[in-house]
DNA sequence: GGCTTATGCGCAG
DNA sequence: TGCGCCTAAGCCA
């Protein structure tokens, strides 16, 4: 769900279906009654991922910022759709689409100010082309902080959350302990190698899914935690090594990692 | 059907 | 550092 790929695919999504459309916009929900109505019959431009952020340019509009938090979603049904269900903040209707937005942390109608501010706090997202790896390097080098705090945070990189950033750590037999201006600059071409892969995979299939075929417990199709190395696998034995995998809690979210693949 | 947990992040203190 | 947001999947019964 809401890391950086669920965020592009809703982009290219949206991009899809409902691009050059003059698009009917509601708040059923009430709490966003007054921005919907500032778009509502206006036709979407361009939608736009950054990071974890979905930027739609409106025409003759200011810009929709959407980030979908913890819990947000985006549901599309087919029209005629049926009345809203619970509390959706934005339903956005195009002639063959109508598009539910439910539990956003952020949907809010943005000045073209705002909208070059909120960019310039984030750091390159290893989806956009226009991504300059260097910039993150220089911000890891500037930091004295674990590895695998700096790599959740979004001025840092954007679009990488918790399952990514222990996935990628693994793969890399990199100790998330590990200060981030002490990370080598192999193992940092690495890691945004890997990262623009995964994120990749992640906009094409809509999942999250890191360990490669020949690593799973299951030949074939990935299941629950069968398609991830050491993200939620507490205690379970490491694919690589067997070793348990452990879990601590790191800046208030769980961090898994293999020890004995991932020691410095 | 109910309970737990969560892929995020801003803010109070 | 801990809380609040307030959806939905996964698990159990």
């Amino acid at each position: 769900m809401p890391e950086g790929h669920t965020i592009h695919r809703l982009a290219n999504r949206h991009n899809r279906v409902l691009r050059g459309e003059r698009l009917r916009a509601s708040s059923p929900q009430g709490r966003f009654t007054a921005g919907a109505a500032l778009i509502d019959g206006r036709a979407l431009v361009r939608a736009e991922g950054y990071g974890k952020h979905l930027l739609y340019d409106i025409e003759g509009s200011s810009t929709l910022h959407v980030h979908l938090g913890l819990y947000g979603t985006f549901r599309e049904v087919v029209q005629p759709a049926p009345g809203p269900v619970g509390l959706v903040r934005l339903r956005w209707e195009g002639t063959q689409t109508c598009h539910d937005l439910r539990g956003p942390t952020a949907c809010e109608l943005l000045e073209p100010d705002a909208v070059r501010r909120l960019v310039a706090r984030l750091g390159p997202d290893p989806l956009r082309r226009d991504a300059d790896p260097e910039r993150a390097w220089s911000a890891l080098r500037s930091r004295r902080i674990p590895i695998a705090a700096a790599l959740m945070d979004q001025s840092v990189l954007a679009g990488v959350g918790n399952v990514y950033r222990a996935e990628l750590l693994f793969v890399h037999g990199i100790d998330p302990f590990l200060s981030s201006r002490e990370l080598r600059r192999a193992d940092f071409d690495a890691l945004w190698s890997s990262a623009v892969t995964m994120l990749r995979a992640g906009v094409r299939s809509g999942r999250i899914v890191t360990t490669e075929p020949t690593d799973r417990a299951l030949r074939g199709r990935a299941v629950g935690a069968d398609a991830h190395y050491v993200y939620r696998r507490t205690g379970l034995p490491c694919r690589r090594c067997g070793t348990g995998v452990r879990r601590a809690e790191m800046a208030g979210r769980n961090l898994y990692w293999c020890p004995s693949c991932q020691a410095s």
